[in-house]
DNA sequence: CTGGGGAAGGGGCCC
DNA sequence: AGGGCCCCTTCCCCA
């Protein structure tokens, strides 16, 4: 019988030359072949490469030049991949590829990740490491990554597991396989890679942001954004993955749950909970103390992306480590990176709807809870401050004008709670949290003098300290 | 199924 | 740098 040895898989061979009938057989366990025949090649191709040795592919990362192989590259990365297969099949050319999203540096943690299995992972590198691998798709590096953050973020880890916890502050170093891929993807090939956008464009930002934080919806997505090796997908993956949806604080956006999730939050079942909340709480204020900490290293992830003003000076933008979006500004950054991390540090008193800004929290109260716009709800037509009657529904307010509140008739509407008419939304909503559409509402026929009164003091702002917003 | 409207989310940019 | 405004897009609900 001849003897093949299956270096995938982990099995036991006989020796060549042996039958099942002969005796004494010697077996042994290609497991250790195969490992050992892998390390063994991976370091040649690292000697290799130090040596300068049959490389056949030039990289310039800010001008600094890195040589490798071709294949090695084709087989880590689908970037390469990408622009391997794109290229003409002549193998004898050498391939040159020139980057400036990323430094030099980085690439070199990329380069010897690649030839080595060994990634040097620090809370200083960290993000630009997850950039760079994925504007080169590569997914075992991003996983390295964003576990390397995870772990950082990890608050439900006990004081106890501490010393198993990875810090920020610490250097690790992840080991791998050189050229891990997905099987999946391996199938894919290059064809079905689509390279990063050389240059951002509004347009492109636009699209991709726009996707991000949303529901992939394959059908509505345009073809590039349903690849599953584009950038945009596989970094709103790997950002959603970022995120504990147990999390309150880190609670996706209402719209990222898709389309049959339902649009109110269950609220809290009951009093019971009340160490679970005070849990939470801590855990929040945790998690917000690391993002604070994430968000302290952004200016390693600025990066000069290759546009030039008419001076042809470099115009400094500030790149998303979880996408490709780039700002003008580092709050702009900030602000954006809200909707990777899920933080909602503005909680609304009145249904404990949380906005990633004041602004959006102010328009929600202002539109839910104090009934600002002068339309009447049932016929739309515009009404005044003295025609429109506020509706107390909840936790929500309206206006309706004379004649549709007598259409309806005021019969129609509860009014069991007439006695609190300059009731601050706050205070109607229930300790547990009622939320607006509970089937026990409260309804409310208030004047309209009354609301204006009390409009602007219901909005008490509070930026998320987490001590509070959930006990009330 | 479809279109309109409301609400929310996000980007650009000015102050 | 933060706040705020404007604008656009997306999602959901409802007629």
């Amino acid at each position: 019988m001849d003897m093949v040895a299956d270096l995938g898989s982990n099995r036991l061979y006989r020796a060549p030359g042996e039958s099942s009938h002969q005796q004494p057989q010697r077996w042994f366990n290609t497991a250790d072949i195969t490992v050992s025949h892998q390390s063994n090649l991976l370091k040649q191709l690292n000697q290799q490469r130090r040596q300068e040795l049959f490389c056949d592919c030039s990289v310039l990362v800010e001008g600094q030049l890195f040589r490798a192989h071709r294949n090695v590259l084709f087989a880590s990365s689908g970037y390469f991949r990408m622009l391997l297969s794109q290229g003409p099949d002549g193998l004898s050319e050498s391939v040159n590829a020139t980057f400036d999203v990323f430094s030099p540096e980085t690439f070199t943690v990329i380069l010897d990740f690649i030839y080595s299995g060994q990634l040097d992972l620090s809370s200083h590198n960290v993000i630009e490491v997850m950039s760079a691998a994925s504007y080169l798709q590569m997914n075992n590096v991003i996983n390295y990554c964003k576990n390397f953050i995870k772990s950082s973020l990890d608050i439900s880890v006990k004081d106890e597991d501490n010393d198993r916890c990875l810090s920020l502050s610490e250097t690790c170093s992840f080991t791998s396989g050189a050229g891990e891929e997905t099987s999946e993807q391996q199938q894919q090939g290059p064809s079905s890679v689509s390279p990063p956008p050389a240059l951002w464009t509004r347009d492109n930002s636009r699209s991709q942001s726009g996707f991000i934080g949303k529901d992939p919806d394959p059908e509505a997505s345009a073809s590039a954004l349903t690849n599953p090796n584009s950038p945009a997908n596989e970094l709103n993956t790997e950002a959603e993955d970022l995120q504990d949806p147990h999390d309150p604080l880190y609670t996706l956006p209402e719209r990222r749950r898709g389309k049959g999730g339902t649009k109110r939050r269950a609220p809290n079942s009951t009093r019971s909970n009340h160490h679970e909340d005070l849990d939470m709480q801590e855990a929040r204020t945790q998690k917000a103390e690391k993002a604070e900490e994430l968000y302290a290293t952004l200016p390693q992830i600025v990066g000069v992306i290759g546009h030039f003003n008419k001076d042809s000076n470099p115009i400094m933008r500030f790149k998303c480590p979880f996408c490709t979006h780039t700002v003008k500004r580092k709050a702009d950054l900030k602000r954006h990176l809200r909707c990777h991390t899920g933080e909602r540090p503005y909680p609304c008193q009145a249904c404990n709807k949380r906005f990633t800004r004041l602004e959006h929290l102010r328009s929600h109260f202002e539109t839910i809870h104090q009934a600002r716009k002068l339309v009447c709800r049932k016929c739309k037509c515009q009404v005044t401050e003295e025609t429109g009657h506020v509706v107390c529904e909840g936790t929500r307010r309206y206006r309706m004008c004379t004649a549709c509140i007598q259409e309806v008739g005021c019969d129609n509407i509860p009014m069991d709670s007439l006695d609190g008419p300059n009731e601050e939304p706050a205070l109607l909503l229930g300790v547990d949290g009622e939320e607006e559409g509970d089937t026990k509402r409260t309804w409310m026929v208030t004047d309209d003098d009354d609301l204006a009164e009390d409009s602007g003091a219901d909005l008490i702002i509070q930026q998320v300290d987490d001590s509070d917003d959930d006990l009330q």
